[in-house]
DNA sequence: AGAGACTGCAAAAGCGTTTTTGCAGTCTCT
DNA sequence: AGAGACTGCAAAAACGCTTTTGCAGTCTCT
């Protein structure tokens, strides 16, 4: 049995009021009694419990993180998808909790309520949800903030904190580009859009499309994304009557694919067809063609959300609609 | 302020005795008594305090991990390196974790024994440390278990389980498909040879190398890796008098580091120089030409030393040392 | 019918802290 | 010298559960 707070107590000879006010820098003590008292704890190897200072301080420092939880290409479950942007947005989440002593617990993917409320966490980041996770549940959100990235546009409940890009402009911004390089006839490539980035980008296209009397052409993939699926989306476009020149993705892994299939079928990049990614991502950069893209700046989205979470925690209050500005990175793959 | 069990018992007009045996299924209860303390809750929407109930059980079901802290190239501290293999590794354990109902919680990277100690953990998982790291402190391991992946070679107190790949196996596999492809002088690039996994390849370079009577030829390259700091290593391989024709590196990201770097220089790959990583991953087949790699099996890797994580904090005991085979996938960039 | 087993529940003892309150004793001032 | 402020510490009340123990009352036997 580890040492308590009493056994420090009498070794030192004080009462545990006394501990307790040392360890933690509180009330008035003699320079006499606290340097006994250190000693003491020092010598026993004493650690104060976790538990029982969660419990009467009914804080845990630990921060909730849930990534779009999505399934990934071998139906395992992906706590962390394998992309760039959701291990950037964690990053940056965890930078700033790190810097104010906060930890990130990974929740279990699939985890219900009850198990939910299992861990001892202050509140909880949903990166990219849809808004039927079980955060929403009243039994959960009513103790706890939620800060959210992206909106979660099936949630049953307003949330307090919303972090976001403004997609709808980031599509523009590509589509814009896109024209500039004399492309004509941009045709969109998109995952599941019950989420809102995909929906924000989709909309934008539509709404770009539909400013020029272009037909807006969307393929939406099946949950999981997979390199087939991204290949078969692109044969479809591709077989059209009117084939589009350039092809525009919600995520980095699309515009892989769709690079991978374009070379395949010995399409030449960028010259018969542009490939913009609506997610700029570092793996972007090693491909040949290099990929053009829209950096959402991930690390300070996942950063702002986390100081945002903290704030609420601490002071109850923050900003409630935090958004983080997009930049086009252009490269080889849009300019012919 | 949320209900307590002390509300949930007085609605039901029972002791919270009964309320605490009814909803964790223990004791002896009628159906009926059962029923009304189950609508009781139910209706006050009463969630058991988690802090509470840590307290009392001593448990928390969650598990700290760390994953190699490195900085990155930004020089911004990185809790999720971005490389496939710590990533697979996280979502092995995670999926495991999730089975038995356990959380994972990414602790601050530069926090110390102090700060590690705030937070409620049943155990850890230290994922190619150098055993320098605070978890190996007195006041960490000596009341939680510890799993490490990879051998804490500076440890100053044993770890009761260790997950490795023979990575010393894994070495001669890549040399010996090297040489049966006609390569004759291959040279290695390493990271830093403190965490286990470099130190047992380069063990392995040279044992192979000794054997056939050739000179070891190794850069190491420092923290962190950079694609400049692979160039630039790759670069002094180059420049030796007698040219190295194949390059091993320790990690993906050396590998396609070189891959750039030898494209950069107008290198033919494979013909002029072969490049084989030590760690397989996906990102190494999107790559034309795609690069061989020894696949370590990083999901089983994460899950295994999860799982004996929890068999070590509920029975007590697991095997003390676990061995994930590896595999070598051949690709273009050995296939002369 | 009486002994023993069984049933259903409550009382109470923790679990190990934090924090408020209170109380002697000592200082400082007029 | 006495009032008031200040100093250094202890007592005690939470915090909200789990779990052991005990105790009536009811059954089941011989």
């Amino acid at each position: 049995m580890p040492p308590t707070i009493r056994d420090v107590a009498a070794a030192a000879g004080v009462s545990i009021t006394t501990v307790s006010h040392v360890l933690s820098g509180q009330g008035r003590i003699s320079e006499d009694t606290r340097r006994r008292v250190t000693r003491a704890a020092a010598e026993l190897g004493y650690q104060a419990s976790v538990h029982a200072r969660q419990l009467v301080t009914r804080r845990s420092r630990t921060l909730a993180i849930q990534l779009a939880n999505s399934v990934d290409a071998s139906n395992a479950c992906a706590l962390v998808p394998n992309s760039d942007y959701f291990l950037e947005v964690l990053n940056g989440a965890a930078e700033a909790a790190s810097k104010r002593s906060y930890g990130l617990l990974l929740t279990p993917a699939d985890a219900d309520l009850d198990r939910l409320n299992a861990f001892a966490v202050d509140g909880a980041i949903l990166v990219d949800p849809r808004g039927d996770e079980p955060f929403f549940a009243t039994g959960w959100c009513r103790d706890r903030p939620l800060v959210t990235t992206g909106r979660a546009m099936a949630a049953p409940c307003p949330v307090p904190v919303v972090v976001d890009n403004d997609l709808v402009a980031a599509a523009r911004l590509m589509l814009d580009h896109l024209a500039d390089n004399g492309y004509e006839r941009p045709a969109m490539i998109t995952t599941d859009t019950s989420r809102s980035y995909a929906a924000d980008l989709v909309a934008g296209y539509t709404g770009w499309a539909g400013e020029r009397g272009l037909e807006p052409v969307v393929a939406e993939i099946d949950e999981p994304p997979t390199a087939e699926g991204t290949a078969e989306a692109l044969g479809r476009l591709l077989d059209r009557p009117v084939c589009p020149d350039a092809v525009f993705t919600t995520s980095e892994n699309l515009a892989l694919g769709v690079l991978h299939e374009a070379r395949r079928r010995r399409l030449e990049v960028p010259g018969e067809l542009g490939i913009g990614s609506a997610v700029d991502s570092g793996s972007l950069q090693l491909t040949s063609p290099q990929i053009t893209g829209v950096f959402v700046h991930p690390r300070e989205v996942g950063g702002r959300a986390a100081t945002a979470l903290m704030d609420l925690i601490e002071a109850g209050a923050a900003e409630s609609r935090i958004e983080v500005p997009v930049r086009l990175n252009a490269r080889e793959s849009t300019a012919r």
